[in-house]
DNA sequence: GTCTATAGCCAGATAGAC
DNA sequence: GTCTATCTGGCTATAGAC
């Protein structure tokens, strides 16, 4: 955990904002809510975190220092490209499952306040793709897969994995299957997605 | 427009309610912003919609009575599955562009009311799929395609065309690319994304 | 460190003049 | 229909006892 230099109290305090920032966001979220989840006192959560923009803040890089390594896990592995994909995809599905409001939160705040973004890239370990964009330029060359701009598989790979998770409210109105259904759907996808990126990148 | 029915006020006052709604989110958005965008006074939005829950209603309903025929557009078209896959992919760009917080919009709100979904679904005009996922199955059963549940390509091609520009910001990040550059690759996307999904599923 | 009580502010909603 | 002024409630934040 990375919240295991903190004292109870404000462990307790971060995991109950965690939980409500990334279901509700910055705006709707409450701290009196904060503190009922955490079984304290709401004055306690100033005492830590002097304002809600500071807890906030707090929440924001703890839970982006969750997704980052998942992201730069398919983009700095030494696998070959094939293998980034499908492990990528495997994974996902089950970090998501671990976190399920984790990504959507981190986007929705991203939107809100797009210089956030700066501060951001500019931290260690901030996920980058020069190696894989490097690594798909030379597959292209070696005739592996067809001409595709690294970039744009990469969004391909990210949109991909982590849309049906922010849309599924949507996407289980429009496919029309209950929660259950859907859910399955997910399941499938862990193989799925990666097939249908390697199905159409793949040269025969 | 959708808005012809109403007086110039009222008409005023919606459009102002889209604009900050859909940037800003129920939660964060201000009837005093809304006002001032429009031109008016506070006191009107609720002389008009009584309150902002049902102005956001008001919002909403006509936020998804634009994205909707988007979405029919790709089902319902009397067109070969390859041509709905490639307008779908070419015509949702230039919408977002015009549009650019509406489906990020529907989205969020969805996600913080689930039960909304129900209801629309309910609704005339709410997509349905049954006929593309009818054309799929007939062209897996020719040997056009490869095999593929309808559900996976539909989620598939739903990912590929509006993710990256809810993500826009954490794209921009990941790929290390300003403002200018993410729009170019947007650009692209108007025929990368048909020929991604086409050369997965298309059998030679 | 933890609590209760409350200050102070801000936003939604309404009253009432015009 | 449109405005100004104001009420009311809720939320962040702090003061102060223990």
């Amino acid at each position: 955990m990375d919240t295991k230099e903190l004292g109870s109290t404000e462990s307790a305090i971060l995991n109950s904002a965690k939980e409500i920032f990334e279901r509700k966001g910055m705006a709707a979220a409450r701290m009196q809510e904060i503190a009922d989840e955490a079984g304290i006192n709401k004055a306690m959560l100033h005492y830590y975190y002097r304002s809600k923009q500071l807890l906030f803040e707090a929440v924001f890089k703890s839970a982006f220092s969750m997704l980052a390594p998942q992201i730069n896990g398919i983009i700095n592995a030494e696998t070959s490209l094939f293998e980034k994909i499908i492990n990528f995809s495997n994974n996902y599905v089950l970090f998501v499952l671990k976190h399920p409001y984790l990504p959507n939160f981190i986007i929705q705040e991203l939107n809100r306040n797009p210089d956030f973004v700066k501060q951001i890239v500019a931290e260690k370990n901030f996920p980058n793709i020069s190696k894989f964009k490097q690594q798909v330029d030379e597959e292209v060359k070696k005739g592996v897969i067809r001409p595709i701009k690294a970039e744009q598989l990469f969004i391909n790979i990210m949109s991909l994995n982590i849309f049906p998770f922010i849309g599924s409210q949507l996407l289980k109105g429009l496919v029309n299957v209950n929660d259950e259904a859907y859910k399955q759907l997910m399941e499938e996808r862990k193989t799925e997605i990666a097939d249908f990126i390697i199905n159409s990148i793949k040269l025969k």
